[in-house]
DNA sequence: GTCTATATCGCGATAGAC
DNA sequence: GTCTATCGCGATATAGAC
């Protein structure tokens, strides 16, 4: 055939690479395209701006959400916010240690993946918000359990990285939890 | 003298001015200079991007971090949080209502300006985490309850927007810290 | 202040695949 | 022939260098 499969592929690696070797800041999509065997126009169609390639397909928002909607009708929130995450972590994170590990490295040397990172972390708060709303949980209360569930995610995902002996991801998902100590009852009883 | 004077002034609010009629992402630099009666160069020297314009002295994640450093040692890190957002929402925000709630339409209607916003919160748990560690909390701690602390500020700023009837911000992060139902220790107990 | 690199995107052309 | 992925060219805006 005319162009070589997985143009979307290749970028991803292409860019991958150069941010790891180069820094981000200092490689330009021509360079990514090169690499790629593909021209400026082609990456900007794959991808809305340069940092999406380093963010690209991330469908943990909707994954997430799927699986709140799919939790058991009586489940305590905090609860369904553990299973999620432990799903979630087992699926998509345990036994990539060491990409994902490369991967944030990369995203914390730079401010612009910083602050795309901290879009999606927002971005999922407002998937999972409107997933516990539809669970029945009034907004307010699904606003907060959302902000719950991506704070431990997020602390437990530097917390994994961070550790020297490879436990697992859904472990780590457990251990903020806990550590919280939250009430069972949080954001499940009536609301004022 | 020989320029008018406060130019980043002027430079702000003709950048709000324009972002609330037109949008963000339809006012370009020189028509936010031509408006404030300065060069596209200028711009750049005040804010390091267009973005800034509108997030410009910023400096919660100091005040914040400087008033979590001067809190009672004894105090519990919960507590801490609970003082340190009424006084950074009685000092910062009540009284200023409606501008807030202008900047945060603003903000909300553009990715970009989410993306900076979603940034600073997480600049806001850096400062934060890096003030309880000197308060002797350990660092994953620190991260946890500043995590926590930015959550509450930052779930309390929407709903004190969001409710018809005025009442204080200072409420609203108390409301929002109680909702919670978090145990007093939290993140006070020994590290496991 | 001026000059310039780079990101980003609109539009038309093109070359197989079906 | 139509469709689709890609290319080529060009325009504009941001951002940084000199």
């Amino acid at each position: 055939m005319r162009w070589a499969p997985d143009a979307r592929g290749r970028l991803e690696r292409a860019a991958f690479e150069l941010f790891a070797q180069q820094g981000y800041a200092e490689t330009t999509v021509p360079q990514i395209t090169a690499r790629a065997g593909l021209t400026t126009r082609t990456f900007f169609r794959y991808f809305a701006d340069k940092r999406e390639v380093i963010f690209g397909g991330d469908e943990i928002p909707e994954f997430a959400a799927s699986l709140i909607r799919a939790a058991p009708p009586g489940l305590a929130p905090v609860e369904v916010v553990r299973s999620v995450l432990r799903e979630v972590a087992a699926t998509r994170f345990d036994g990539h240690r060491e990409e994902t590990a490369a991967w944030r490295r990369i995203v914390a040397a730079d401010d612009s993946l910083r602050e795309r990172d901290a879009l999606k972390r927002a971005d999922l708060v407002v998937a999972a918000q409107a997933a516990f709303v539809d669970r029945g949980e009034a907004p307010p209360d699904a606003r907060l359990i959302a902000e719950l569930g991506a704070l431990v995610f997020h602390v437990a995902l530097d917390a994994w990285l961070a550790q020297s002996s490879p436990a697992s991801m859904a472990e780590a998902t457990d251990a903020v939890l806990d550590r919280l100590h939250l009430e069972r009852s949080i954001a499940a009883g009536p609301s004022r």
